[in-house]
RNA sequence: GAGGGUGUAGCUCAGGUGGUAGAGCAACGGCCUUUUAAGCCGUGGGCCGAAGGUUCGAAUCCUUCCACCCUCACCA
């Protein structure tokens, strides 16, 4: 491996360290003790620890040094934020003193020594001992401009959650939002469950899976696309109200909002329907918008949005009439070709009715939908594993919601008439004989238990990832994934 | 998968029409005991993404490849 300057002449720093009898990785500090303060711990309490004038401990990673002869300031920083230091030739000691030369940006170090208030009124550590915890062999990225390039952000995200605290923000806000989560469905009694990611047979969404194989069982097997039909076994388990956050996997494009592996929250609420979901999704957004942001409104892509209850319901053919202006009931598969032309929109590969209407509300709707909105009433062929809509046996009852463009969730009163999805199963393998690449399996396991009896359900699902981008205003779900898909170098 | 763009020092970026590389930060050597993008004086650092080609001469022009970004297609 090729080395650089700067690292030569760290590896020579430590080198010298382990000449003078200093481990520069050591199991604990040799001289400072217990570490006692996170270093906001110590911004938080200035005033108690520093009218005691008491020696207290912290640690962390130095992260700016300043010299100046026989004084030296550096920042301290750790997960809870930055301290600043002063290192004074007549407080350590020269021999010790001297000892900061062997130190770089980028070193890890305990300190223990006493609070004061600068001349230019900084609340800063007088440092009386130090420790080297550990040596950094590369410097960090510069302090000022910081980590830019997309590319090294995402490879070296260690550089740049540590540089860069508007990256740390995100990552800690998706955090609290996914413990919000859990605490609002936890307080209405949802169990949550683990269901497997490694299944014979995938299922519950429109995807293509990744696959893989077990040595011993001599198994081909695929990674799950969806959690749905697991979940709908423990409802028929009269597990009445289940949850489960997990990571899916569809081999797929990459974009914007797209990822190959992402996390969504997938529920099942007996004894409700479609409506119910409608509800639990307008106040489980409003619970994370309240405790995240103490308020409803949310700045996204510059746009204001607020998530108080009730969002908009509109049903899909008053949403395509009202933005792309085309009456789609009682249309032709001919009427929607010559829109779509007319519009410059690029026709679908299959040109049914429905994957034009769905084309059509891609294209010049979706980017409307600013403001939380439920669509309602989707066709029955894109939906086989949801209830049909009394008095319209083209449709069924779902919904997705759709907030600052992006499509959120997706819910709806779940089939549990067996013969109804069997026949629901035979017509996606119908579709898949005419050609259609993407059906769902037809799985006799999961028939078997919704013959068991399954009691009316409502089931949701939201993109945790797409979320976390609405919460965070940020435009790429590379943004808020700590570690998404990139080719090895 | 298709089209467009980017790749120069550890980081952030400059480098009209080809003449063999520059700044700030970081680093190194000095001076400096309350600075904070510390300051002042001085120094080093680059196979200009990779491989070919055109040319007397390529960071610059051409070809291929690699990585990333944007748009589109597939999808949530």
């Amino acid at each position: 491996m090729e080395r650089s300057e700067q690292t030569l002449i760290r590896l020579e720093k430590l080198g010298k360290l382990r000449e003078l009898g200093i481990d520069p990785y050591p199991l604990r500090p040799a001289t400072v003790g217990e570490i006692e303060y996170k270093t906001q711990e110590l911004l938080d309490n200035f005033e108690d620890l520093s009218s005691e004038e008491k020696e207290v401990s912290t640690a962390g990673r130095i992260i700016a040094i300043r010299k100046h002869g026989k004084s030296v300031f550096m920042h301290l920083q750790d997960m809870t934020g930055k301290i600043q230091l002063l290192f004074r030739l007549n407080i350590t000691g020269e021999e010790k003193f001297n000892l900061i030369d062997y130190l770089d940006i980028g070193d890890y170090i305990g300190v223990r020594g006493i609070l004061f208030k600068t001349r230019t009124g900084e609340n800063t550590m007088d440092v009386h001992k130090w420790d080297l915890l550990a040596k950094s062999l590369h410097p960090l990225p510069e302090k000022w401009h910081g980590l830019k390039d997309i590319e090294l952000r995402i490879r070296k995200r260690y550089l740049d959650l540590s540089i860069n605290p508007e990256t740390r923000e995100i990552f800690i806000k998706r955090a609290k939002i996914i413990q919000f989560i859990r605490d609002f469905l936890n307080g209405r009694n949802f169990l949550e469950v683990e269901t497997p990611i490694l299944q014979a047979l995938y299922g519950g969404a429109f995807a293509t899976p990744f696959t893989t194989y077990h040595q011993t069982m001599d198994m081909e097997l695929f990674l799950r696309i969806a959690d749905e039909l697991y979940l709908k076994k423990l409802i028929i388990g009269d597990l009445d109200r289940v949850y489960e956050i997990s990571k899916n996997f569809r081999n797929e494009g990459i974009d914007r909002t797209h990822n190959p592996e992402f996390t969504s929250l997938e529920l099942y609420q007996a004894y409700t329907d479609y409506y119910g979901m409608m509800e639990l999704t307008e106040e489980l957004l409003g619970f994370i918008a309240s405790e995240l942001l103490c308020g409803l409104n949310v700045t996204f892509n510059e746009k204001e949005i607020s998530v108080e209850k009730p969002f908009q319901r509109v049903t899909m053919f008053d949403a395509v009439k009202e933005h792309a202006g085309i009456d789609i009931k009682g249309s032709s598969v001919e009427a929607l070709k010559k829109y779509c032309k007319d519009n410059e929109i690029e026709l679908p590969q299959r040109l049914s009715f429905w994957k034009l209407v769905e084309k059509i509300f891609d294209e010049k709707v979706q980017p409307n939908l600013i403001q939380p909105t439920f669509i309602l009433d989707y066709p029955i062929e894109l939906s086989p594993l949801a209830k049909r809509k009394p008095g319209d046996p083209e449709l069924v009852e779902r919904f997705e919601l759709f907030i600052g463009g992006l499509e959120i969730a997706n819910a709806f009163s779940e089939l549990n008439d067996p013969i109804d999805q069997r026949e629901r199963f035979e017509r996606q393998m119908e579709l898949r004989r005419e050609g259609e690449e993407e059906t769902q399996e037809l799985d006799e396991d999961f028939l078997l238990a919704v013959e068991h009896g399954m009691p009316p359900t409502g089931g949701l699902g939201i993109g945790i990832d797409r979320l976390v981008m609405l919460f965070t205003d940020t435009q790429s779900i590379r943004e808020v994934i700590l570690f998404p898909l990139t080719r090895s170098k």
